[in-house]
DNA sequence: TCTGGGGTCCTAGGACCC
DNA sequence: TCTGGGGTCCTAGGACCC
């Protein structure tokens, strides 16, 4: 019989965020940036949660139903570091862990019985060190697959521990909302509602081939789910260690829309460096570029080209993300501009004598350039382009520092002022 | 309500090949 | 003439998760 663990630490942000400010403790809290910016709640505290406030709501409208409400911008490297915390602790545990984001994890404990005792008594344990090593409250759930271990530990909440016993997973599921369910979100849950299921009981008592015919293989994965089952998509597999990524994406909105070339196109080299670099962190090369823009309207799209090769390269992102920009831009106000890759392969490939020659010669460089962000800072160093220096601040949208002219995309480029050279390699 | 950023997986249509 | 069938790759969009 399998045995696994969800854990899933208690409002992450706002409790780390409370361990370097601890008169933020027991207030309403709200992490995600300043009230009234353009943004979503990325984490609410209990407090903040009691007027409505919940995570993914825009910022505007959690400082109307919230006034008193302390906001917080967030700090992702402060998280990294308690996530790593955590799953030290994880690690010394059992070696079957699998960090699902950067606040929750799966433990296979299946047959450690004899190591950890009963599974409450594993699960307390467990718990303890969490707490021991790092100050943070986190909830476990326990139970013969991810699906139930994971819905347990969001009952166990907050700061709980919740075994299912095997056998009554179905029973435990029944009474619960179908939105309860990883993969039942607003669209699936209306779906649902339309032929009157509101609960996981009322799922698990329509026939499997039913819910396929409607739903295609997400009914066929809700049929399983509803009987406590880990089937199909984000469940199957053993639990181990975590994968290489499968796509990797920046992308950036403004904080007032802009139909500005220079300025769009400086944001499209900014995101190309920030992507090639993780390219070549992750030791991958791309083969599939993509761009996303987003208007005011919020209408969104996405432009693709597939290479004949793969690549980790900044310019090479940057010359074929341009090209897609040139082509599908239609001249409105931008809300959101963004730079994706994927289908990765392990090297380049065969490259022509010439082109694997420059390609050397960049990757030399650009490793360089990477080792000089490691030690110096992000902005130290630019190779994307005159464009993205010339008008860093506008990148950054300081609209103090605009100049008074527009200067045409390329003629400029190769003209950084030392001025701002030697701005942008401060600190 | 006025909607971030980083991901995964699924669907569907068209091109192209045999 | 007016029409196959399967497989793979590519593109675009969308649901969902934290």
């Amino acid at each position: 019989m399998k045995l696994i663990f969800h854990l899933d630490m208690d409002a992450f942000f706002v409790s780390v965020e409370e361990l370097f400010n601890p008169s933020l403790k027991g207030k309403p809290v709200v992490v995600g940036g300043q009230r009234g910016q353009r943004g979503v709640v990325s984490a609410a505290s209990y407090a903040a949660r009691r007027f409505g406030v919940h995570s993914a709501m825009p910022l505007r409208t959690a400082g109307r139903l919230c006034p008193q409400a302390i906001f917080v911008d967030g700090h992702p490297h402060r998280y990294r570091e308690y996530s790593h915390k955590v799953y030290e602790v994880l690690q010394s545990f059992t070696p079957l862990v699998e960090m699902a984001s950067i606040d929750e994890a799966y433990l296979d404990l299946t047959g450690a019985g004899r190591l950890h005792g009963p599974p409450l008594r594993a699960a307390h344990e467990l718990h303890n060190r969490i707490h021991r090593a790092t100050n943070l409250n986190c909830s476990i759930g326990a139970a013969t697959s991810r699906l139930v271990a994971k819905v347990a530990s969001d009952q166990a909440k907050p700061n709980g521990v919740l075994w299912i016993l095997p056998g009554q997973e179905a029973k435990f599921l029944a009474p619960l909302e179908i939105r309860k369910i990883p993969g039942v979100g607003k669209v699936t849950e209306k779906n649902l509602h339309a032929i009157g299921v509101t609960r996981v009981g009322d799922l698990a008592g329509l026939e499997e081939t039913f819910l396929e015919r409607r739903f295609g293989k997400l009914g066929l994965a809700l049929a399983g789910k509803a009987r406590g089952l880990d089937a199909g998509g984000w469940f199957d597999g053993e639990i181990g260690d975590a994968s290489d990524p499968k796509s990797i994406s920046h992308e950036h909105t403004f904080s007032e829309d802009t139909a500005e070339a220079i300025v769009l196109e400086a944001m499209l080299a900014r995101l190309s460096e920030m992507v090639g670099r993780r390219l070549r962190e992750h030791a991958l090369h791309a083969r599939t570029v993509q761009l996303k823009l987003r208007y005011s309207d919020f209408s969104t799209f996405t432009r693709a080209h597939t290479l004949d090769h793969a690549t980790k390269l900044d310019n090479e992102i940057l010359d074929h993300v341009r090209r897609l920009f040139r082509k599908a831009w239609t001249g409105a106000a931008v809300r959101l501009i963004g730079v994706h890759v994927s289908s990765f392969e392990d090297s380049e490939g065969q490259l022509s004598l010439l082109d694997g020659e420059k390609n050397a010669r960049w990757s030399k460089a650009l490793s360089a350039a990477d080792r000089i962000r490691d030690r110096f800072g992000e902005s130290s160093i630019s190779l994307a382009g005159g464009l993205k220096s010339t008008f860093r601040e506008r990148v950054h949208e300081n609209p103090a520092s605009l100049p008074g002219k527009t200067p045409r995309p390329g003629k400029n480029d190769a003209a950084v002022p030392p001025a701002e050279r030697s701005e942008s390699s401060g600190k």
